[in-house]
DNA sequence: GAACTAACTGTACGATCGGACGTATTGTTT
DNA sequence: AAACAATACGTCCGATCGTACAGTTAGTTC
């Protein structure tokens, strides 16, 4: 595998081959997290990706090797949008409080969002994939702990500033918000828009309520 | 379509063909269920599902027309076994935050068990159709819905009987059991064998909070 | 017993899948 | 200029998919 073999030791000179098939990759990459988050990662073929993007099948196997790490590079795609469009502009915010709810409201945009039909990437593909052992799916698990470590440290800020309970329970909470969001992220693409507003309240009431959440 | 033509008006004697017909819908759509669980509704083979049980492939093919019909027939499966297997049980327990623990217990067993690999059915498989509208969609969605509604009830009769608080607001609450036990069920899948006791301690803080999940 | 119906089998078709070549093109290195 | 490396293409393969169709077997109705 010839992995993001650019930039090499002598920055400025470099190899117009791999940077070419990095932007390719990168490409296909994108438009493999759009096919698979409304039909899933193991509805994604190499063929109809290459139909779509004007290219030769063959193109793309070469590219990728095989299916699996096309699955890989997909994940990897969408874990740097989901980056570019939730986590990185929440930090904006204020630690804390403010921080957590940018980053739910966020989380709401993108999912909403009619840019991303079939809403959540990792929501879409994870359940597809948690009964499935492999590459796949360890990423998948990570990008969930990791956004759920994310919430939790947030929360954890929230609790030490005085601005929650302070015997609240961080990873509860945040396993809490997570579900919840997962869970309007299927109601959205059933047609409840209502779910929003049920987001709102609940966040509110996990934030505000000093037993809720609290391990006693 | 010859959907359940058994039981005619003059009962004792039902027509054998027909019997048979049915008994054999029923074991295929049910190893349909186990099949669908772990790998989907739509990696769902005609031919693999005939294979597994001996039998000839355009034998299924007939019973059931189209491979829709056939993935209806499923979910309408797990939609009786989760009957028999959760809210028929539950049933035994009293009225009100008795009878709602239980749903959740008999929940969590039904989704631990070894029995079924998958996890949930309607889990596994919704997040594959939430965008994908068709009759297989709308029927995942009627289990959804159903379920949310049977938790809302239990929440209702247990607050008018004063044993939560009075302003709770059951639909947002059984959303969020509801949303707790999804996000469980993948957790599960994943290995994380803590999310069960996480789930009783969410469940407990939302039954004894009296303003967590109030409408304020 | 004849006509009919439903369950089931066997075979075949067109489409699509992932993957394996061999080859041409373009850019880099020596 | 020569050797090499990476992208990209065209073609072919075996496997599997859903479905259609003709035919056989078993049970019902007249």
């Amino acid at each position: 595998m010839s992995e993001q073999r650019v930039a090499p030791a002598d920055a400025g000179a470099v190899d117009g081959r791999l940077l070419r098939g990095a932007r390719s990759r990168r490409a296909i990459a994108r438009h493999a997290v759009d096919v698979a988050s409304v039909e899933g990662l193991t509805a994604l073929s190499i063929g109809r990706l290459a139909g779509d993007l004007g290219i030769s099948k063959s193109g793309v196997q070469a590219l990728f090797g095989s299916k699996e790490n096309l699955q890989l590079a997909a994940v990897e795609a969408a874990r740097e949008t989901f980056l570019a469009e939730v986590l990185r502009p929440a930090r904006a915010a204020a630690p804390g409080v403010a921080r957590l709810r940018a980053l739910v409201e966020r989380w709401i945009a993108y999912v909403e969002s009619p840019l991303y039909p079939g809403g959540c990437f990792r929501v879409a593909n994870l359940s597809e994939f948690d009964s499935r052992p492999g590459p796949v799916r360890d990423a998948l698990a990570r990008d969930t702990r990791d956004w759920q470590a994310t919430l939790a440290a947030e929360l954890r800020r929230a609790a030490a500033a005085g601005e929650t309970a302070a015997d609240l329970d961080a990873e509860l909470v945040a396993f809490q918000i997570d579900a919840v969001l997962c869970a309007a992220n299927t109601a959205l693409r059933l047609g409840d828009d209502q779910v929003v507003d049920k987001v709102r309240r609940v966040l509110d009431a996990l934030l505000s309520a000093p037993a809720a959440g609290a391990a006693r």
